[in-house]
DNA sequence: GGATGGCACTCAGCGATCGAGAGTGCTAAG
DNA sequence: CTTAGCACTCTCGATCGCTGAGTGCCATCC
């Protein structure tokens, strides 16, 4: 009994059983797939690969299928990258450069990656953490309240309303003038500047600038960097949420605990996060820790502009999904993604 | 036979068929609401209410279930406010005073309707055609971009790029002195106006300024313009999608259809302008037109800093749901809503 | 030793049958 | 107009037996 073979027979159960969502049984396997084996063989090797815990029976007299541990082996091991089409390749293309804005840009990632999955999408907005800054700008909105608006370098657009101390002598200090130079100084001193550096590089700013408006600056220099650092600002986007409904059938325990574990969207941008990895990263069912995503599968990957990844973004299906098609897509996806973005 | 009673038991339907999620018997109507009068009785009643297409029976020998124009009659006549309880009013104030900024105000609107009324929750943001303009504010991210941020008076910021046309010797006209000549006139042409009246304001504006920045200002102008009176700006956000797999047995057609429904956003948002009305407007059933929405109710109601509706917000389930529940729920988050909105 | 054919065994799914119970509509009487 | 009584209908759940798919094992063959 080659290991071989045993795994192609691994690959063929988890192929059949992705198209056909049934059990697949020792007979079908021999017809449907050209193993030049009898079928007796075949079960031969199945009893092997549920020993070792690949694939299971729902029943006795039911057919196998495959385990989450089953699914790891064909993604590691089996499966073949498929590449997209030139057709699904040029959609992604185009729908992608028709947007107008990073809002838009990211919708619409979301949108193609639940249409070529026919699964739900999840695309995290460019973190600020992990991006440049590359304008501050400073908007009076009340006699003692400043609006900050942060705008990075891939295009993310932050607003901030902040709360004006009083100057020295007790009179408010945000004439136009003093709010100029300190647009000019913020700007200065953070030029192409990543986070990491934002600290020391606003302290300088606030030590040089007078005694009057130190308390300004220092505010908005808080805010911003708080902003920008704050693991809570980090925003996400789903789609395709409909499409979950598509495979209900799949999910034993329905689909309250998978829409509930989606609509946590701090557990899910954690999710992600953990998950991110150079390439495309794979959680397969009970690899999730997460309750309601034990029977789901996640697949994501990074994006960014240049070689720096600012986010990442993902499919998210029933374990039993076409996960070199998904694969594809959710790394074609990033990959456009990475290139349209400014940067 | 009065019509007096016969509504009386049409309420107890409604009431009972929204509790129990049952066809409702002519026993149990007898046994769970005083009606004072016998099952016998409650039978002639039900007949006529059939008759006049109030209620229907799944099948002979079941209890009878409201219809569409059962609960139409029920909202409009027989409901009874029910108000909040005072811990309920409590946890919307606090919770929606603690946002901080608009994205979170109008998210933190969503999950209250969705815990609220267990169902799923459409929130929309301020509506930009509807907002004033509070303030412009021109960033110079390239040689020939510029980004223009615009901040309305109910606190949404919208961020464009602008392409900037050369001056008339080809030269770029970015300076920063003449961006905060721009800057201050656009501020001082918008102050305090309505959409409606940009247009006119900005005209003057472009053509108080030099010849060789107008191109520039009539850019920047036409972007504004454009940008607060594109319908596709609108923006919505969705809340308590996992409530619907709750009530997933009550469609009959399954979740995919409301699902989708939902995705849609742009439909969506013409169903919530559609309905928008003084109080809170209720679509039964069928009498949305949307497809996937037909065994579906939608309670929405608009809200706005002081007396001016900027946007609607509602909620959306099943048509056995409660209906004065919902309804108060709305309308008590859409008027904390408009009291915390700047304005 | 691995592959195979044969064979007995198990069990989910399906359809048919049946009885109980809920609920109705009708009629006749109060 | 209301009510009690009654016959009738139909859903739902349980039971039952069958069929067919699929397996595991054993003896056999290469």
């Amino acid at each position: 009994m080659s290991e071989e073979r045993r795994l192609e027979v691994l690959r063929a159960i988890v192929e059949d059983y992705v198209t056909t969502r049934e059990p697949v049984g020792s007979r079908v396997l021999t017809e449907r797939h050209r193993l030049g084996v009898s079928p007796a063989t075949i079960r031969n090797d199945m009893a092997t690969l549920e020993e070792e815990g690949y694939i299971a029976q729902p029943h006795t007299s039911a057919g196998r299928v495959p385990t989450d541990a089953g699914y790891r082996l064909f993604v590691d091991r089996l499966a073949e990258v498929r590449p997209l089409t030139v057709p699904q390749k040029r959609a992604i293309e185009t729908f992608l450069s028709e947007a107008v804005d990073l809002d838009d840009v990211v919708v619409r990632a979301g949108r193609l990656i639940a249409q070529l999955t026919g699964q739900v999408a999840v695309v995290q907005y460019p973190s600020l953490r992990r991006s440049g800054l590359r304008h501050l700008e400073l908007v009076p909105v009340a006699e003692d309240r400043l609006l900050v608006v942060v705008i990075t370098d891939t295009g993310r657009v932050e607003q901030r309303f902040c709360e004006v101390p009083a100057g020295a002598d007790g009179a408010t200090v945000l004439d136009e003038a003093t709010l100029a130079e300190l647009r000019a100084r913020f700007n200065a001193a953070a030029a192409g500047k990543r986070l990491a550096e934002l600290p020391v590089a606003f302290t300088a700013v606030v030590e040089a600038v007078g005694p009057s408006v130190a308390g300004v600056a220092g505010a908005v220099a808080d805010l911003v960097v708080d902003t920008l650092g704050q693991e809570g600002e980090e925003r996400i986007v789903l789609a395709g949420t409909a499409n979950l409904a598509r495979s209900e059938s799949t999910f034993e325990q329905g689909l309250s605990p998978v829409l509930e574990a989606l609509e946590e969207q701090v557990v899910l941008l954690g999710l992600l996060t953990e998950m991110s990895t150079d390439g495309v990263g794979v959680r397969i069912g009970h690899e999730n820790r997460l309750d309601g995503l034990t029977e789901a599968s996640v697949v994501v990957s990074d994006y960014g502009s240049g070689g720096d990844p600012v986010a990442s973004l993902g499919s998210i299906g029933p374990t039993r999904m076409d996960y070199p098609g998904t694969i594809a897509s959710v790394h074609a996806v990033a990959r456009y993604l990475s290139r349209v973005l400014p940067g």
